[in-house]
Order: structure tokens, then sequence, then C-alpha cells
DNA sequence: TTGGCTTCATAGTTTCAGGTTATGAATAAC
DNA sequence: GTTATTCATAACCTGAAACTATGAAGCCAA
């Protein structure tokens, strides 16, 4: 029958201060009687008398007086919850756990925590690097809070949100230079050198052949893309890199970029998160800043 | 319109325990909707999500989570008061401040000590020694818990126990051991070396030669029955004092103590409180040790 | 001592928070 | 598509807690 109430600890605190039921009860914008039958209350549940009532005076007894230290604690704690609810309300969170596909994270992730951690400079920030699937079951398992990945996802589960549209270009050794730039059937007859499976990437570039996802392939894959880029360089055959890897990429190997004709392929990085995810308005807030970081405006 | 309730909190961390409305809810012995609704008003209170519903999961929100950390300490530190209360109920107190009149406090107190921490390890004790009236004013104002003084004080604010009787005995010179021992009559037109004012020993003593507490009287005061005693080795006249003094003042003096025939003067000590103090129990078992420990068996 | 004043406690009544059961809506699983 | 699971909502009911009115006890002044 532990059936103390906040309530109940708001009074005696109260009492405790004032010494006077009927000030005591002002203060809580109660009447007299509803506090002399919430101390008395109080006093059952605990067992212990807490108030000495005579006729002029209430005294708090030894022991209502080390409750009232206690009291006071727990009545400042509670309080705080208010206001850290307050103060946290609509507010990006202070730990935020996003996953960033391959292809995407090592050219968007330094601009990507500058931006978010002047959203929220107390940011408490977890970055996870892995294909899709993986990051698809992180979510669903809530371990991650958001995503950045290639769309459309199309899950039923997730909410996903644009952050930018970017080409594909083609690298091919700086000898080739010149060459005219193929189609995406010139393409499918060229050395094509691709990630390993299970990157979304891979498949975006075989899509722009009109190739088959598991079209039979002798040994021309790599695990990143700085990889693929210095297997051009060496002169072993032509990749598909996306635009926001060229900077980091082709500094350091002999080879030249060429942007497609129409149609260029291309692909859309957008954040992803659990659809019922109540951080949703924070979410929309955060893809609105990854998203202009991503188009460098 | 920050009602947070506890049971609000104490349904939260069931919910955030199980991740299950239902199985939280059998946790606290109420319905699923119960459950339901206290979760919403509790987020509606604090205006923040703490759980993300999904189909088959409960999960917190990261705010959620935080919440539960400080939720714990909460809920413990309230249930601790409970567990405080049960522990003290019908203990002596921690702190126990309590008063001695002069003419009792030197010989009852180291005793007194020994017994009331013998009662309870941890006990506080403050002991105020000082006059009749001081004490009473400081039951009054409620800064002495009880106090020790010759009974009756016939004050209908006051409970009073009796502890111990003890008789007054005549201190003379060395030299008179052998006269005899006079009456109160006798005694009054000998040179009787007494308290100064406001001491009750000197009104007793007083009352036993039928002599007015007025009595105008020519230096003969001493501030404690020590001096008194020195005055009687030296010469200045005779004096009384209680039994329970003897042992302490009498070994240092040429003096003599004899007992006075019926009927013997006396005095009664007894224990006094707040007739409205709540630890009346206490009191009397504080009383019952202190009469033991008076009357030395 | 008496009558008035202050102050806390008690009683009777009303209101609302919080409980229950029944049912709906959404989604996962078959 | 059907079923099962799970959380939300609705309608209703009960008891906690509020209020007003009144009583009881003690202090104070006449």
């Amino acid at each position: 029958m532990n059936n103390l109430t906040l309530r109940q600890l708001r009074y005696f605190q109260a009492l405790a201060q004032h010494g006077h039921f009927g000030h005591a009860a002002a203060m809580c914008s109660i009447s007299q009687p509803a506090m002399s039958v919430q101390i008395r209350e109080l006093e059952e549940n605990l067992g212990v008398t807490l108030f000495e009532r005579s006729a002029r005076k209430v005294r708090l007894t030894p022991f209502g007086d080390e409750l009232a230290v206690r009291v006071r604690d727990i009545l400042g704690a509670v309080d705080e919850l208010g206001e850290l609810a307050r103060a946290t309300a609509g507010k990006v969170p202070d730990r935020l756990r996003i996953g960033v596909i391959p292809t995407v994270a090592p050219y968007l992730l330094p601009a990507m925590v500058t931006a978010l951690t002047r959203l929220n400079p107390a940011l408490d920030l977890h970055v996870r690097e892995t294909q899709t699937t993986g990051l698809l079951r992180a979510l669903e398992q809530g371990t991650l809070d958001a995503a950045v990945v290639a769309l459309p996802v199309s899950h039923p589960a997730f909410t996903e949100v644009a952050l930018c549209e970017e080409d594909f270009v083609l690298v091919r050794p700086a000898a080739d230079a010149d060459k005219p730039v193929p189609d995406g059937e010139a393409l499918r007859r060229m050395r094509l050198l691709l990630l390993e499976e299970g990157h979304c990437f891979r498949d975006q570039a075989l899509a722009f052949c009109a190739a088959p996802a598991n079209m039979p392939r002798d040994g021309l894959d790599g695990s990143s893309l700085t990889t693929l880029v210095q297997m051009v360089g060496a002169g072993i055959g032509v990749t598909l890199i996306p635009e926001m890897a060229i900077g980091l990429e082709t500094g350091s190997a002999p080879v030249s970029v060429s942007r497609f004709g129409h149609p260029a392929p291309k692909r859309t990085i957008g954040l992803i998160w659990r659809r019922t995810n109540p951080l949703a308005t924070q979410l929309h807030t955060i893809a609105e800043v990854l998203g202009s970081v991503s188009r460098r405006d």
C-alpha cells in the first residue's frame, strides 16, 4: 500500500515550509481541509507522524525534517523532467545514429558532420557505413535513427526524402580523353570495372548498360571506388563514379573524366527512416540540412 | 499544467522495460487501455513523444531513453522514503535534543549518554544545561525535544514522567560530623549556603526550612554545588546537596555528610516534553531508560 | 471565567481522474 | 484474403480528492 502521491509530497513540502495548514493550502491553491486530509493520508501511507500539531504551531517532527530534505530533491528531479522535455521538444536529439552507404560516405560525411553539429552543438553523432541492406535491417531493429541511401527504397515501413540527384561520370585512362563518349550500349561492350555485389551503385551502373544485374563478369570487381579508379589509371579498363566522388578520387591517378550525353545515368540520394519514428519533424529538418549540403548550396 | 503523476512514471518504467503495452499493463495490474491512456497523458504532459509505436514493437525514443534513467532514480528515491519510514517507525529518533537542569547534569549525564547511545548507536545527542525556566521556554519553542527537571512542573502543555526520587543530605564542616543533625527549623537559623536565585534546588531547600523563597540573605549564594561544598569545607557555613551529588562533590573538601531524619527533604527528578510531541511513545521508552540509570538499577 | 478568535479536524457532497469492458484500426503472418 | 496480434478509442463506472459547512481545542483579552 505504497500509495505515495507526488501531490502529497508537494503538499508536504508546502506545509513544511509554512508551518501553517491554511497558508500552505493557499500556496497550493486548495482549501485547508484538503491539505489536512492529504497530509494525514501521507502520514498514514508512511506510518509515521510528520508534523506535530499544537494549538498555534505546526512543527516538523525529527523524521519529518529528514524527509523534507529527500522530498525536496525528489520534487526537484521531477520538475527537471518537465524542463528537460520542454528544452528538448522539437530539437534535434542529442544522440543521432545515422547510416550511410559506402558510395556516399567518404564524399559527404565531412560536410554532413559539420552541418549537423551546427544544428546541435551538443550532438553525439554515430555514423555507420555499410550497404543498403545492412542499413535497412539496422533501421528496422531500431539501432539506427536514419540512413542516407540511394532512392527509391520502396519499402512501406520507411519514409524517404530526396536529398539530391547526381549524374554518373565516365572514368577512362588519361590517354582516352579525346575519344567519343560511349552510350550505355557501347559501354556494355567495354571492360567496365564495377564495385562488388551488394553495392547499389553497381546495380545502377549495370542498369544504365541495360545489362542484367547477375551478368557473369570475369574478376573485374573492386571493393571501393578508389580501387576502381586506380585500376583505370593502370589501364585495366573504364568505370563509372558518381559526380560527388570526382574531386576526391580522380586527383591521384592518370585518368580522364567525361560526362555522358542524354540520357545521362544518375542516382537520387535520399534520407530514410522508419515511418513510425516520432522524430519525423526533426528528421525532415535534418534532411533539409543534408540536402543543402549535398547540393553544395 | 505540470500534472506529472508518480503513477504515470511507474507505468512509464514498466513499459520502457517490457516494450509491450499488454505485458506492462499486466505487471502494473491494470488493463491495457489504462496503460495506453496514462502513457499518452504522460507524453502530453511533457509535450514529447516517449515511445515509438510500430505494429509489433514499442521502442523508446532517444528522449524517452534519457528520461528512463532519471525516472528510475526518482522512483528509487520515492521508494526509499517508504523504507526509511518503516525503518524509523517507533525507533528512537536519530537526533535527540535534551535539556538538563544544572543540579542534575554533572551527576547523571555520563550514564545518560551511555544508556541512550545503547538504545540507538547512531544517536546524535544534543544536551543543553540551563535552569528550568530556560528549558521550558526551549521546549515550547521546539528547540528541545525533552528535558530532565525537578517535578512537578504542572504546566498543561507538558507531559511529565518521574524518573527517580532522591533525598537531600546535609553537608557540614568535617569538624561538625558528630553534632546532632538539625531539622528544618534548626537549619533555618544556621549559616545555610545556597545556590543563587533561579535554581529550583534553592527553592526546594528553602521550602524544607519553611522559609519564604524571597527571604533576604546576606551574600551566601554560590553558583554551583561544587562552590557551595568548597565554601563549607572552608568553614563558612553548611549546605544541602542532592544524594546523587555526594560522590562527585564531597571527595575534595574536609566536609561531613549526614542524612536527615523523617521527614527528609527530597526532590523528584522527571522527564518532560510537549504534550503534543508525536514522539511520545519513544519518549516514554527514553524515560524508562533514564529512570533505571538514575536509580542505578 | 467567559466570549471571541484562530486554527486544525471532520462530515457531507460533488467533480473528475483513472479504471473497466467492448470495440476499432493497422499491420504482420499465414 | 484471412487471421492474429497489438495499440487506440469510446462509453461507462468507481473512488480519490476537492469544496463548503461545521466542530473542537486552545489562546487571548476583558
